[in-house]
DNA sequence: TGTTGCGCTGTAAGCGCTTTCATTTATGCG
DNA sequence: CGCATAAATGAAAGCGCTTACAGCGCAACA
């Protein structure tokens, strides 16, 4: 038995015994090719092409990987073949039910190509999540799924440097420096806006989530200006509120803009979350929804639906855009031409928590 | 410099070109120690032990560094190091708010300290939770993650064989062969049987989760069960069901419960999602809750108090569940002693979806 | 001023694997 | 049946880092 320690007293982590036993250590490469009787280049070539040995041997080989219960050494092999099969995703937070489907269907993708998903999330912090992606870039990640676009730009030279293929999500525009997956923010909340003045309402607030950090939302609070904008209505002073994505949050903002002198006629909220505590408050006043005030979500959650009144929303393709930003990923690593840019669609859902307001009635069609 | 190309024909990977320049290369520690005029060791000390290294050295080598944008490759020193200061975590969804929530925590608690979560899901499938664990294995995890105690046997042995720190979550039984960090579902459960049964229901239900591939939702049905055994009631025929966690999965399982000719007076759900599809559908079929129907759920989601009316259902720990499985295995892999279980309690918040049965409205104090 | 001892730094040997290149063995053809 | 060619295998050089050990310079002591 060749002596290999190089380190002769390590304590309880190192390979051999004084004496040169190899017993209570780890299999390694090395051992599957002796006890197969093989070369370690056999073995490595059984496990990774395995077309490229004979059956016999092949078999040989995994007869003794089975024997020993041999594991391959992750980091080794990436160390050798400079490629880890670990794709890297930096979200916002998974405590929120789109990006938990949005991220459950890119792992799933992910899974099917024999990739690994490594996680981080940044709690809507740009100086967080360039420590994370820095962190995720040690790690040896292959590719990166980044939600939205504005970040520090130490993360795009990162990646570049790296020569890393990277997608930004939950956001597109077609004259993006970047590759991206997902859809217009700004468009769908216009929709948003537009639908609700066409029903005739003009006095229009909104819960919009914290834009600090997060370019969605802010682009949300730009779509739903610019349609109020075009029809030269414009928020009253409060009615433009920033909240965290959290129902109890939402509830808050809504008792004030529900107590306050100048009512809105409709609330627009930033996503589902918010308009579910929106909706909650309303009924716990009593106030009649869509009757007495409109209600709009951002997302479609399951919940949208079932709720009492269901929400009128924007329907997000989390899952799809998940399994998108995969496929652009596995395409970048594999060499195989794929499109920059994808736009997918996000489309408004009416349901009841909107109506026209009282004034408008009699012009609707 | 040093030749060090042993693949003189690597083609575009290959770090130096044929004559030997440096170019469009990402630097080694071998580039930041000749930057700073030091040796790899010294580099390396200043990164890993930085106490161990004068200031005026670390300074010079941290500008080295910073000059040449060096990031350390994570594989590299892994395999030198034999740790990389990743933890695993196979849960079975992360589509599923609770857990969201309970990774969310865990991973914060990880980030505090140096380390990145590599996170799989099992889709509740052991079959599928056994070759995630692999791929964490092999991707040289330090640590891991569980979520219940029901596994293949080849993935404890697995685990043992390569002495990795495990920890199982969400359940908690004090002769456990393994470390847990969780509560205890039949117990859990067997409180909301007791409670449905003190206050008069015989005619009890369940929409319970998928017990295959699922221990948590099988001791949960356990629960409720013992708790009827023990006042001698038992499941009507057809009144225990199970149901993936959906909304619209409960909600079709409701539909045939309140259309039986023998209907419930209560229904206990598996978790708070089945509960709310089995209030959708009550409500959309205007059943009143709990006049005519009880129901409970369990997670007790931030929705649950919000519902309408707000759901009776068990408090889970599930973010200190998190925190204190990171706790576990951070320990561990200090050395410092921690017990090797720890319970946390779960408890039934009574809310407003379960009342007396009118027989036994009397009886009440 | 000559030792001794200590703390800092450098040297170099791996960590466990992949992959090139050379070698050996099988295959096809004249 | 012998040779050219292709296919399968093995030997060995790293991948980029950490760390044991040796060596060196310096302060403290005699």
């Amino acid at each position: 038995m060749t002596d290999r320690g190089a380190h002769p007293d390590k304590g309880p982590g190192h390979r051999r015994g004084p004496g040169g036993d190899a017993s209570a250590t780890q299999p390694r490469l090395a051992d599957v090719a002796r006890f197969a009787g093989v070369s370690t280049a056999t073995v490595s070539r059984v496990l990774n092409h395995p077309t490229a040995v004979t059956p016999q041997l092949r078999q040989r080989v995994h007869a003794a990987v089975d024997a020993l219960g041999y594991v391959p050494h992750g980091h080794a092999r990436a160390l050798a073949s400079r490629r880890s099969n670990t794709i890297g995703a930096v979200v916002p937070t998974i405590d929120n039910a789109i990006f938990a489907r949005n991220i459950q269907s890119l792992q799933a993708r992910l899974f099917e190509s024999g990739r690994t998903l490594l996680l981080a999330s940044s709690d809507y912090n740009y100086e967080r999540e360039r420590r994370e992606v820095q962190s995720l870039v040690e790690r040896g990640i292959d590719g990166l799924f980044l939600v939205g676009e504005a970040r520090e730009p130490a993360v795009y030279q990162l990646l570049e440097s790296k020569r890393i293929p990277y997608v930004n999500t939950w956001i597109y525009r077609e004259d993006s420096l970047h590759p991206c997956v997902g859809f217009d923010n700004l468009q769908a909340a216009y929709q948003i806006g537009s639908y609700l003045l066409d029903i005739g309402h003009r006095s229009i607030a909104m819960v919009a989530g914290i834009m600090q950090g997060n370019d969605r939302a802010a682009e949300r609070v730009e779509g739903i200006t610019a349609a109020m904008a075009d029809r030269g209505v414009r928020f009253a002073p409060g009615h433009l509120v920033e909240h965290a994505y959290e129902i109890a949050e939402a509830r808050r903002a809504a008792s004030r803009l529900l107590a306050s002198p100048n009512r809105p006629t409709a609330i627009a909220c930033g996503n589902d979350v918010l308009a579910f505590g929106v909706l909650f408050e309303c009924r716990a006043r009593g106030v009649n929804v869509p009757r007495d005030i409109s209600i709009t979500g951002f997302d479609d959650l399951d919940l949208a639906a079932n709720m009492d009144p269901p929400l009128t929303t924007i329907r997000v393709p989390a899952a799809e855009m998940g399994r998108r930003a995969a496929e652009y990923l596995l395409a970048r690593l594999d060499k195989t031409p794929i499109p920059e840019k994808t736009e997918l669609q996000a489309a408004l859902v009416v349901r009841e928590t909107t109506a026209p307001t009282p004034e408008l009635v009699p012009e609707l069609t």
